[in-house]
DNA sequence: TCCTTGTTCAACCAATTGGTTGAGCATGAC
DNA sequence: GTCATGCTCAACCAATTGGTTGAACAAGGA
C-alpha cells in the first residue's frame, strides 16, 4: 500500500473511540470478535466492521482458529505514525529554538546598547 | 475539552492528506490562508474548511492581521497522540518480550529434557 | 446428516464529510 | 464613504461512515 493511503487509514481508523479501544484490549492480547464485541452496546456486526476497518489500516490481522477469527495486533504500523508526527514535530521545535536564539540576541542587543550608553553617560 | 474527544479529533483531522500537508507546511512557519491555498486545486473556501479542522482539533490557531488570518501550529497536541500510541506499543512490546521468554524457556527445557534423555541414554 | 456456534455479507438508513458556489463581513487604501 | 482584498458563512450535493437487521457461510459436535 501506497504509504499516504495507509496513513490516511491508520488515522481514520483511530479517530474512532470504539476503534481505539478495541486497538488498547488487542494490546494486552489476541482476542476473538465474540469476545471483543462482549462490552459494547453494538451489534457483533459493527464491531466485525471495525475490526475490518482496522485490518484494512494494518493494525491488525485475522487469523482462523475452528470457528473462531483470533484477532492480533499488529503494533508495527504505530511507527509508520509516529515516524510522520515526530518529523513535523521536531521540525516545528527547531523553528522555535532558532526563534527564541533571535529574540535573546535582539535581547543582548538592546542590553549591550543600554550598557554603551550608561558607560557614555558616566563618562562624559 | 476531554482527551477522547480530542483524540478522535485530532486523529480524525490528519486522517486527509491535504490536511497532513497543511501541517507540514505550517511546520516550517506561520501562513495566511490564501498562501496555504494557493498550491492545491480546489477552492479557497475548502482549505478554510480543513483549516476549521485542524483549528478544532487544536492543531493551528488563528490570528489577525489587517485581513488576513495568519494560521500558526500548535505542536504540542502531537503529544496527545504520540503519548495514546506509545502506551500500547509498549504494552504490546513487553508482551512479546514475556512471550519470546516463555518460547525460550520451553526450547532450554525440551534441551535439558533432550540432554537428560541422552545421559540417560549414556548412563543406562 | 443436521444443529449449533462464530463470524461475515448484503441491503438499507441517518449522519457526517469534502467539495462546490454565492453572499457577506472585516479591514486597510483611496 | 466607497472600493478592493482576504477570508468566513450558508446552502447545497455526492460519497462515505457507523449503525441496524436478516441471510449466509464455515467448521466442529450430536
Amino acid at each position: 500500500m501506497a504509504e499516504p493511503e495507509q496513513l490516511n487509514r491508520v488515522f481514520a481508523a483511530l479517530a474512532d473511540p470504539t476503534r481505539r479501544d478495541l486497538v488498547a484490549r488487542l494490546a494486552a492480547g489476541d482476542a476473538t470478535v465474540g469476545e471483543l464485541a462482549a462490552p459494547y452496546a453494538v451489534s457483533l456486526q459493527a464491531v466485525s466492521k471495525h475490526l475490518k476497518v482496522l485490518e484494512d489500516a494494518g493494525l491488525v490481522s485475522r487469523s482462523r482458529d475452528a470457528q473462531r477469527r483470533p484477532v492480533h495486533l499488529e503494533a508495527e504500523v504505530f511507527d509508520l505514525m509516529t515516524k510522520w508526527i515526530e518529523r513535523y514535530r521536531r521540525q516545528a521545535e527547531e523553528r522555535y529554538q532558532r526563534l527564541d536564539a533571535v529574540l535573546a540576541d535582539l535581547h543582548n542587543d538592546d542590553r549591550g546598547a543600554d550598557r554603551a550608553a550608561t558607560d557614555e553617560g558616566e563618562a562624559s
